[in-house]
RNA sequence: GAGGGCGUAGCUCAGUCGGUAGAGCAGCGGCCUUUUAAGCCGUUUGUCGUGGGUUCGAGUCCCACCGCCCUCACCA
């Protein structure tokens, strides 16, 4: 028998023994509990002298045991709750025949108190224990009680001993929590509607990534997971629904890093009769309301850098910053060319033939915006680190996006920079069927499929029925969380990341 | 996909030059009615990630593989 089937037969016999003493080592409902927290307030209102045991003021805690100190006819449990911890008296003199009970309990186990509040010589409020409740009895030690668990795959593959042990890490989804909803209560604030749109779409689009692909069954038909919900809620401007948000898991299928996640989350909004200047204000408001109820402060530390998230965020011309970090003009064909050469850019496709050659050999002016955008992400995006909207793009990296009416070549959309990373992506949506149906068909990218510009004719046919101007943004929910909560990685920020099955 | 790092008891970690596998916590037995990571005495626990190789001898050196982390690439 190794060690863990050990502790767990210890355990097992302990719940036996409790059940021969007639209490069941998984009790039910435990109700009309008060908080940690709670009862530290309350207790702090009330007339409590060191070493002395109130006889009126009662309370009724339930948790989990962090820590047992058992002291023979007298033991102390701390128990942790949703919201803190606090200590637990058990004494021989006071619980009678409960208290072989005691003797049972483990570090791990759940736990239910009733009793008379205390504060002990050494001033720690207690919970003088008349009537002690066994809600669940663990089977498996807890970490270790000071250092909790480290063991960072161990955190993610048993993310329930992470969130029980760490204390901080349930912090972070609770203000993760926090921010979706303060996203939800902006957009609805500002007359947009929450919608759901398909996760399994039979065409994917809406950005360039590749899908992951399933099968329906009784259709007999394979089917993607969506890499982005744009095509459907833009439809749904075509429909008359004028102001639309989804909170959207999408799925790639792509590389995982401290920034990406096979699933991830984005909030996609549109607005009809806007533009991407309304977007910029859109990400900024609900950037502010989101930190608003977290703490109010918009200058924050985020790893080593202090960012200023007040509003307005700085914002900058795409080809300014290009023409200021690279020093070459994005329109200058031949200089960015020479420019990326000189910085060693090169692209390669999975076969590693190098893609750099034959685009710069077509010249045509995909592969020059291709270029232009290596060139700014290997000089520009460094730079990018307090929140920074980069507003209008080569336009064919953009099919989606309106074109600028002085310059075609420019397309009216912006990213918003933080830290360097991407956080959002917005755009003055293309409504005219047309240009739209010239640009899917045209591709994107060179040498690439998983663009955004595969061919979906209902999408197109609902332009062709009009769809109002407006702005569309989609903000990258985890990595705001990331910027928000100062998490180094977007793991730390996902529950569940993924992780290879063992 | 490329490069670097890590993997030792349930947990947190030591392990020197290649020479019998260690500590703390947890567990088990004992003492203890005001502890704060309680303390004291005693004590159990190992596929050293897996598989090969070198060697009289491998946790330690070499190779392959598995998993995780970091950087890069793809990407948001």
């Amino acid at each position: 028998m190794d060690r863990e089937e050990q502790f767990k037969h210890e355990r097992l016999a302990k719940a036996d023994k409790l059940r021969a003493m007639g209490i069941d080592p998984y009790g039910g409902r435990f109700a009309d509990v008060e908080s940690a927290v709670a009862i530290r307030t309350r207790a702090g209102g009330l007339n409590l002298s060191p070493g002395v045991i109130s006889e009126g003021d009662r309370a009724r805690a339930a948790g989990r045991i962090v820590l047992l100190r058992d002291m023979g006819k007298l033991a102390f449990v701390t128990v942790r709750d949703g919201t803190g911890e606090i200590q637990i008296g058990l004494s021989k003199n006071a619980m009678s025949e409960q208290w072989d009970a005691v003797k049972l309990l483990d570090l791990g186990d759940i736990i239910g108190a009733d009793g008379r509040l205390g504060v002990t010589k050494t001033g720690e409020l207690t919970i003088w224990v008349d009537r002690l409740h066994v809600l669940c009895k663990a089977l498996h030690p807890p970490p270790e009680k000071w250092h909790g668990l480290t063991d960072v795959e161990l955190r993610y593959r048993h993310r329930y001993v992470d969130l029980f042990s760490n204390p901080p890490v349930r912090d972070v989804f609770r203000r993760r929590s926090t921010i979706v909803q303060a996203v939800r209560d902006y957009l609805i604030g500002c007359g947009y509607i929450e919608v759901e749109t398909p996760a399994l779409q039979p065409i994917y689009g809406g950005a360039a990534a590749k899908p992951f692909v399933t099968h329906h069954n009784t259709l007999d038909v394979d089917l993607f997971l969506r890499i982005s919900p744009e095509l459907y809620l833009k439809r749904l401007l075509v429909g008359g629904l004028d102001r639309v948000f989804e909170v959207s898991r999408n799925f790639r299928n792509e590389g995982i890093s401290t920034r990406h996640n096979p699933e991830f989350t984005m909030v996609e909004l549109y607005e009809a009769y806007a533009d991407y200047e309304v977007m910029m204000e859109r990400i900024e408001g609900m950037t502010a309301l989101a930190i608003e109820r977290l703490d109010g402060k918009m200058r924050r530390t985020v790893g080593d850098k202090e960012l200023d998230f007040s509003t307005p965020w700085a914002r900058h011309r795409y080809g300014d910053l290009l023409k200021k970090y690279a020093d070459v003009d994005m329109d200058d064909a031949d200089g960015v060319f020479q420019r990326a050469k000189q910085l060693g850019i090169y692209r390669t496709d999975k076969k590693n033939v190098d893609l750099f050659a034959q685009e710069a050999a077509k010249g045509s002016m995909i592969d020059h915006s291709v270029l232009v955008n290596d060139v700014f992400e290997a000089t520009v995006e460094e730079h990018l680190v307090q929140p920074t909207i980069v507003y209008d793009y080569p336009a064919a990296l953009c099919p989606l996006t309106r074109r600028s009416a002085d310059r075609s070549d420019i397309a009216l959309r912006f990213e918003a920079y933080v830290c360097g990373m991407e956080l959002g992506n917005a755009y003055s949506e293309l409504n005219d069927p047309t240009i739209q149906r010239a640009n899917l068909g045209r591709g994107t990218m060179a040498g690439e499929q998983e663009t955004m510009a595969v061919m979906d004719e209902d999408f197109l046919l609902s332009l062709e029925y009009g769809m109002p101007p407006a702005g569309g943004l989609g903000v990258g929910i985890d990595r705001l969380v990331m910027m928000l909560t100062d998490q180094p990685s977007i793991r730390d920020v996902i529950l569940f990341p993924l992780q290879r099955p063992r």
